[in-house]
DNA sequence: CTTAGTACCTCCAGTCGCTGGAGGATCAAG
DNA sequence: CTTGATCCTCCAGCGACTGGAGGTACTAAG
């Protein structure tokens, strides 16, 4: 038997909150450990393996959704890889998509402030733009919105 | 008085949910609008000029609670616009720290996909850098953080 | 006058990934 | 035996909505 870990452990040894790591049992990315007579998690030492994994996939801006395949598909390790990169590819495509709306917007904004020469606030131009509907930036429909998003 | 607005024809100018503008009523960016006999709100055309102006905000990626401080300015002539000014800049800062951490994120994303040659997962790159924790990014430490953050 | 179809109302749950806290049990050390 | 740390469960809150249930009110057509 590996040694006893208690959940306090596996939050230091991560970086990892213990509320999270509850959440994160809750929510089934991470398994339902032994407990101790009195009730307490015990883990592995895989399941440390196992929060790094999650750690890191969310390091890198993964869903936990799709941390949860990609463990899924860690764990067979027949399997094909094709379906890890997909997984991988499809986030760098949100990535990407953020960053450019993030741009665009941040194009906007800075045109926008750029246009204030001080004075009072009945012309500035920043209030003028978020009145008339900022028709500086035609093209930026949709800037910044998940993950509360607007349809 | 002017035309009796319904909250379906703010909804339908603007391009907003109706839930959504009840939303913003109920965290009081918009005014508690008066009523029909039997309940109906009814708008007045400078609820619709409000609206358009959070709506305007939005697309800017500003909150909800700079857009109520915007609108407090700008219902306050007199006032000097630096307030203003420094509302937007200390938004652009945000989205410029975004789009640094994001670009960063696609760096990585990017080197760990084309790292993957293809096979089995069992000699799979991309789930390597999952396992390990990635040793080829340490620059990134806290990428794409908001809105669930980690602290 | 009735009926159908809309738009409106309030309230509530869910999204995502946590975070923090209340209130209580257990544990190891002094 | 007491202190302080750690653990437990449960629940509310973040931001900015979205969608739905269940009900009332209004409008236009037949």
């Amino acid at each position: 038997m590996g040694k006893q870990l208690m959940i306090g452990d596996l939050g230091r040894a991560t970086g990892t909150k213990v509320n999270t790591i509850r959440f994160y049992e809750e929510t089934g990315v991470m398994r339902r450990p032994a407990r101790t007579g009195s009730g307490r998690r015990i883990y592995e030492p895989e399941d440390l393996q196992r929060l790094r994994f999650i750690r890191h996939g969310r390091d890198l801006g993964f869903g936990l959704p799709a941390i949860k395949s990609l463990l899924a598909l860690a764990g067979d390790p027949q399997e094909d890889c094709d379906e890890v990169a997909r997984i991988a590819a499809e986030h760098l495509r949100t990535v990407e998509r953020k960053i450019e709306r993030l741009a665009l917007l941040r194009e906007e904004l800075g045109r926008t402030i750029a246009a204030c020469g001080g004075g009072t606030t009945s012309n500035c131009r920043i209030l003028d733009v978020l009145s008339d509907g900022g028709r500086t930036g035609e093209e930026l429909q949709a800037a910044e919105k998940p993950p509360g998003f607007r349809a």
